[in-house]
DNA sequence: TACCAGGAGAAAA
DNA sequence: TTTTCTCATGGT
């Protein structure tokens, strides 16, 4: 992919949508907390789970650690997952208190930092990389289903390629830019949920016309 | 009924 | 090392 193929997907995207000024989030520590619940998950029902959670605390590493984990979980149950995301909220915010809290975060390099959310338990690449770009504002691509499946039908990445690569291609075409980068992928999921659905295949998708040759799963 | 939703980790091959 | 399975509710 192309510097200028990227900036001509973006160009119309953002044409398409206008500026998406993620993420829904109101904190720091709440987009950290919302990139673990909305893992395989529709953000609607994040926002029930937190309404739900927020309700009974505030919404901090402290108090949620003193949520018993049992109670943590029947807070998530509208996020599917219940289980497993109440132990990876939990080590997620054992590992914030074991670092100093969030200051001591902000201060890490960006490296640093991503190495640091790789290691905490529940934390992939996409969930480190939200949290940088949208809790962090460091200049980290967030490459998702939606990205792979998008771009992946416009024939600009290779169907099977991993997440490290397509990051590094995203980066490499648009340069560091961490607004835009937060547009960006703001843009490819809400493009991704009006319209280039798995199935049917793209009907209707504005973006037809940039599709290359050479990917099967793209729209005829 | 079947599929899908802003994945990740464990287990199996 | 790579692939498959499991986790699970809620909406369409």
């Amino acid at each position: 992919m192309t510097a200028e193929q990227a900036a001509a997907v973006y160009a119309r995207l953002l044409g398409a949508y206008g500026p998406q000024h993620w993420w829904p989030g109101e904190t720091q520590f709440e987009v950290m907390v919302g990139a673990v619940l909305t893992q395989n998950t529709a953000w609607v029902n994040v926002e029930r789970a937190l309404a739900a959670l927020t309700q009974r605390v505030a919404l901090s590493a402290r108090a949620i650690l003193d949520l018993p984990l049992a109670e943590l979980a029947a807070f998530l149950r509208p996020v599917g997952y219940f289980n497993v995301k109440a132990q990876r909220l939990r080590a997620l915010c054992e590992a914030v208190e074991a670092a100093g809290g969030l200051p001591a975060l902000e201060r890490m390099e960006t490296a640093a930092l991503r190495h640091w959310l790789l290691a905490i338990h529940g934390v992939g690449p996409e969930t480190a990389d939200d949290i940088l770009l949208y809790a962090f504002a460091r200049p980290v691509f967030v490459v998702d289903a939606y990205t792979r499946r998008l771009f992946g039908r416009l024939g600009l990445i290779p169907p099977d390629e991993g997440y490290e690569a397509i990051r590094h291609r995203f980066e490499a075409a648009l340069g560091p830019d961490t607004q835009r980068f937060n547009e960006y992928h703001a843009l490819i999921v809400r493009h991704g949920k009006a319209i280039c659905r798995p199935r049917p295949r793209c009907e209707g998708c504005g973006l037809r016309a940039l599709c290359a040759a050479g990917d099967a799963d793209r729209p005829t």
